[in-house]
RNA sequence: GGGUCGUUAACUCAGUUGGUAGAGUAUCCGGCUUUUAACCGGCUUGUCCUGGGUUCGAGUCCCAGACGACCCA
């Protein structure tokens, strides 16, 4: 307390502090009443939206003597002298809550010592919009229509200290949506049915897989060495062993390991970190399956992308065709299957196959207008430039695109018939890339050259490169069984299943900048523009 | 990294040619037994994102920066 200061004299009392100050006298009030404005539990018996559909056809002005408790937050207050109408909102949806003060009154005993009188009173003067509910009655639908619980007891189960947003526009900022998820969860319904689904997702995709016995295995997600993709990662230390760690980049080479040691359906799901941009298709943590059967190729991966995904679309929105910012995408399998040099010279009218040198490829692709960066020296990246450029982005619907130039696939089988491509497919779904995946690399000579060409990259100063994972080359002189692998991003799955335009719509919490970071000079400023390729 | 737009009360937003900072909601006080954005009457609420500059005077004009949204790389 500032001793100079007089009590009337507050400079810089803003509205906010004074609601909050109101609410803090008003728990105080509650306490004097000899009760407790953070109550320890309230047994419910139901929820807002089962009752809404058990009691659909209770007619206007029809009571209904069933109790019932339920519990939530209060989010619109009418009150009148001797009546009340409350909105009460539990996870399910919302409830109108009857009050009257001749039942209420009746049914509560008037607490002793009590300065305000009845209990009516004590809900109408100290509760608030926002505060967490508890109450006891019987159904009844008023004269107008409204289904309501017709109440007899209540409790202030926890006292709210800070106003609501506006009732009828809510919360529409979309950095405080963002920085204050919980707040966007209580006034928008919409945001808590996109993590529903995505739990709803992840829980179908789980199962599905583990009715077909596959084990879900977890990895490390502290690395010594960071493989799997070329992303730049995110680096750690710890500090008993005063050792450089890596978060994982993705999940691959220890999945790997495991069917090495002879597993046969393995796959993990879980968070990867990647050191890059930001933007409504990326968040540096986000969320991935793979998934690594035995004794199978990438056209039985491409037929167990279909079958997840489509039956996990089924079981959640009961229905394979999703409509997605206006447009609608079908889900039903078979999916079109088209090669990236068809893909690309549908798109161009070139057809890179038909190339020897690399120069007459660069001048037919730059006479198309494909724009070719400096690092783009061979026939294969110029396709897969090509294929970003002219291709991707208008694949809507469903598309497997396949047989990928070596050159930007370092972890997948060569293909068994076109030489200089690999045994890969990428989908993509309303333009993005939705699920990789490959026929497995697993000769260890093979993949010790490729890996080896990666660590010059990185000597050479590619911060998407990494050094060569010693330990992973050792298991696969043991001999690893042909291998199907499989990788989706959840993320944009769900982003689909729920119409979100942004990654952040499907993430509780989105990485933002910190608010006060004003001055970080001294640290070093990351472009993070990159996008990292491969890598399920 | 580049471009466009934005930032004003707790929330949603106005703010004219540079001339006293506004509305609705919410809060608070009073009234009310059928409301549902309840209604009626009254009161209160500001780091106009930050820092400079121009000017007699800046929410408004200029410069730099912060944060966010979208697009592009």
């Amino acid at each position: 307390m500032a001793g100079t200061q007089s009590p009337d004299n507050q400079p810089n009392k803003s509205n906010l502090d004074e609601i909050r100050q109101t609410r803090i006298q008003k728990v105080g009030q509650i306490k004097d009443l000899g009760l407790n404005p953070y109550c320890y539990k309230w047994e419910i018996t139901d929820h807002a939206q089962q009752l809404q559909e058990k009691y659909l056809d209770l007619a206007p002005g029809e009571e209904i003597l069933d109790e019932v408790s339920i519990a939530g937050r209060i989010m619109a207050r009418r009150v009148f002298g001797k009546l009340a109408f409350f909105e009460l909102q539990d996870e399910t949806g919302r409830i109108q809550l009857y009050l009257e003060k001749k039942k209420i009154n009746n049914t509560m005993s008037d607490p002793e010592g009590s300065n305000l009188i009845g209990a009516f009173n004590h809900l109408k003067k100290l509760s608030d919009a926002g505060d967490i509910l508890g109450v006891k009655g019987n159904i009844k639908r008023t004269e107008k229509g409204e289904l309501s619980v017709y109440v007899s007891e209540f409790a202030i189960l926890t006292k709210s200290l800070l106003p609501l947003p506006d009732k009828w526009h809510g919360l529409s900022d979309t950095e405080k949506r963002y920085r204050q998820r919980y707040v966007d969860l209580i006034v928008n319904p919409q945001v808590r049915n996109a993590f529903r689904i995505r739990a709803k997702v992840t829980a179908g995709i789980r199962r599905y897989l583990e009715t077909r016995d596959f084990l879900e295995i977890e990895t490390p997600v502290l690395q010594s060495e960071a493989g799997g993709a070329e992303a730049r990662p995110f680096i750690t230390k710890h500090n008993t062993l005063d050792m450089e760690l890596y978060l994982r980049i993705a999940t691959e080479l220890h999945l790997k390991r495991l069917i090495v040691g002879g597993f046969e359906k393995v796959f993990e799901l879980g968070r990867i970190f990647r050191n890059e941009g930001i933007s409504t298709r990326h968040n540096p943590e986000f969320t991935s399956i793979e998934v690594y059967q035995a004794y199978v190729d990438y056209h039985d991966m491409m037929a167990l992308t279909e079958n997840i995904v489509s039956s996990v679309t089924q079981e959640v929105l009961g229905n394979t065709k999703v409509s997605y910012q206006g447009t609608e995408i079908d889900l039903t399998p078979p999916w079109r299957r088209v090669t990236m040099h068809e893909a690309v010279a549908e798109a161009s009218g070139i057809d890179f196959a038909k190339f020897t040198d690399f120069a007459s490829a660069k001048s037919a692709a730059e006479d198309a207008g494909i724009a070719v960066p400096e690092d783009c020296q061979t026939i294969g990246k110029l396709l897969n430039e090509a294929f970003e450029q002219k291709v991707e982005s208008s694949l809507i619907q469903p598309t497997f695109i396949t047989d990928y130039p070596v050159e930007i696939s370092p972890l997948a089988k060569p293909h068994r018939d076109k030489p200089g491509l690999v045994e890969r497919f990428e989908l993509f779904i309303v333009g993005r890339e939705t699920a990789n995946s490959f026929s497995e690399l697993t000769d260890p000579l093979d993949q010790r050259a490729r890996l080896e060409a990666q660590a010059d990259k990185k000597a050479a100063g590619d911060v998407e490169a990494h050094d060569v994972d010693e330990d992973f080359l050792t298991a696969l002189e043991y001999g690893m069984p042909p291998t199907g692998g499989l990788g989706i991003g959840i993320d944009r799955l769900v982003m689909l299943l729920t119409d979100s335009p942004s990654i952040r719509d499907v993430i509780a919490f989105p990485l933002l900048k910190s608010q006060n970071n004003q001055d970080k000079s001294g640290l070093e400023t990351d472009p993070g523009n990159s996008e990292s390729k491969e890598g399920k």
